[in-house]
DNA sequence: CTGAAAGCGCTTACAG
DNA sequence: CTGAAAGCGCTTACAG
């Protein structure tokens, strides 16, 4: 079918040794020969079979993206195709190619993972979130895969992660609300089973702390994060008879739902209650009033796991990385009065 | 490093071709054999290298994904992922991978496409757009590769493609918003770049005329489709001195663009103004007012787009196929006078 | 500077 | 029912 490495060589009168020379650049090949097999391979439009390549050099230059199962749904998140993109971008320059996989549930993220570890195609793996009990790096682990995770994990000191200091970043937007005169600040989509809001609510207390503000509890309320819906929350919180005049929401669609249960009440965001969401989503500059959040640079989260990764898989110093992704805070007008 | 075939006969005390054959279940293996093999391979963990089995099969059961270098800054918007998630659930039942690739211009998806169709690593592509010009679909077309598009090309009798059928679908919601009263309804985010824009906005003239409606060409306005803001194409209305009573816009985020201009401008939606968008994004609910939208099943159209590759791939008889995926009117408050 | 040979880990006619 | 052999398309010591 397909022109090999054999029909090169025939039509240029050498061996094969001598084309794949030629193509690995090999430098004691004389420039006559050079030029002649090239001419060649270009005529016949030659391009080498990358798994006969692999099967010898044990390296396929492929790394695969888990979407773990209980971020599947949630995939419709602008977050997640944002770290992708980073990935295969960084991918690209390279010259690595990106298998992706969903898994639906955690049957098949295992079977996944136990095929992509085993079945030679896979040099190593991103997950693509870590929950708090992660069945995936357990098993990532005990095998000595090479991986990297975006999200800080619970065992962080034994894995290779990237992720944003979420603390910090909660901080801030806090310690920002707090500066416009914030004292009753609802914190919304806390879930024990994510690492990354429970690091916001961390740093949302600490700075309530280091203004001596009280933290009420009762300005906190569970959702299951990106899944549940913002107005569903906010009315958990009315439910307790609290009155906040600013609102955190993990999530900026979190935010969305807040605020339209706010305004289908007759509040006004941001005059009676200032609201801000994180990650930044596009359309916090279309929506009503424009949304403060923070840009948690997703492309930069995918595109360093990705090189994370590669180093992993080629040096021969086992360590455990990681790496803080800078954000930003934006500013709009659901936190600034009128 | 691995265990391979290898190992496990010489621990069976079988030849290789044996193991093979346990392992393609072949049903001349005695099952004292057959169970002796399967009990070691089960014992030393192995797992056949995928590398090897297809440079002999000449099968990788792996398709490749090229999202466009026009779609790649639109890949947040959520209907990508969306057909994405169709695709790579699809995939895992017929046992294949995915590999993603996303080109940020003309010339890399050139280089991409000709490195997936003669490195023998992909057997197929699907192509996540189509394009008026599709350089993509040439250079497939010209040498014979299996692939398939999403979204209906100009030469749509010689390729393989899904969509849905988007003459139909607008004259059904524009047939909706007529039978609520409108006769002034605008039509913006039309761009000759995208035939899906083209096919919504015929489906909306003919269902003008069936009406008895003369199209009003200053009441449609052209858009980078899903790159344009909303906003701005409802300025350029205000600016022709039309006063539209309905608007239909050809995305989502460009209605909701519009909707933040018109209510910025004091304009009530949908009293004064109905807007209706399509595909149906995940904040359609969460918007103020709940936008009316058209749902294409990104999934379906993903998963479709798979396996109709998969025929291709299979099948001796060459053909062209297509095939048309229901859409679903979801009317919401945008266009449902209180 | 170039070639013959062995080998990567499988599969599959061909024999028996 | 099972095995020896050839081969998939490459690469890479080993010779020369």
């Amino acid at each position: 079918m397909a022109v090999t490495i054999n029909d090169i060589a025939k039509a240029a009168g050498v061996s094969p040794s001598t084309v794949s020379r030629v193509i690995s650049n090999n430098p004691r090949i004389s420039s006559a020969t050079r030029e002649k097999v090239l001419k060649i391979m270009k005529e016949m439009d030659y391009h080498p079979n990358v798994i006969a390549r692999s099967l010898v050099n044990k390296s396929t230059g492929i790394v695969a993206v888990l979407i773990p199962s209980n971020t599947e749904k949630a995939f419709q998140h602008p977050f997640y195709p944002e770290i992708l993109r980073g990935i295969t971008s960084a991918a690209y320059k390279n010259q690595y190619k990106i298998l992706i996989s969903g898994a639906s549930d955690i049957k098949e993220e295992k079977a996944i993972i136990r095929d992509f570890t085993r079945n030679g195609l896979v040099e190593g793996i991103i997950l693509l979130t870590s929950r708090v009990k992660d069945s995936a790096i357990a098993a990532l682990k005990k095998i000595d895969f090479p991986f990297v995770v975006v999200g800080r994990p619970v065992n962080e000191n034994e894995v290779n992660w990237v992720d944003n200091n979420n603390f910090d970043i909660s901080y801030d937007l806090t310690s920002y609300l707090i500066s416009q005169g914030h004292n009753k600040i609802a914190f919304i989509g806390v879930s024990s089973q994510y690492i990354v809001t429970l690091d916001r609510l961390e740093g949302y207390k600490k700075a309530l702390q280091d203004n001596n503000i009280a933290v009420n509890e009762n300005l906190i309320v569970e959702g299951k994060f990106m899944n549940d819906t913002g107005d569903n929350l906010m009315q958990r919180i009315f439910e307790r008879g609290e009155k906040p005049t600013a609102i955190i929401a993990c999530d900026d669609f979190l935010a969305f739902g807040a605020i339209k249960s706010l305004v289908e009440k007759g509040i006004k965001v941001p005059n009676d209650i200032a609201v801000a969401g994180f990650n930044n989503v596009p359309l916090c500059d279309y929506f009503t009033p424009s949304l403060t959040s923070v840009d948690v640079n997703a492309f930069d989260l995918g595109a360093k796991a990705f090189e994370m990764l590669m180093i992993y898989i080629k040096s021969h110093v086992k360590s455990f990385n990681r790496a803080i992704i800078p954000a930003r805070l934006v500013i709009r007008n659901s936190t600034l009065r009128g």
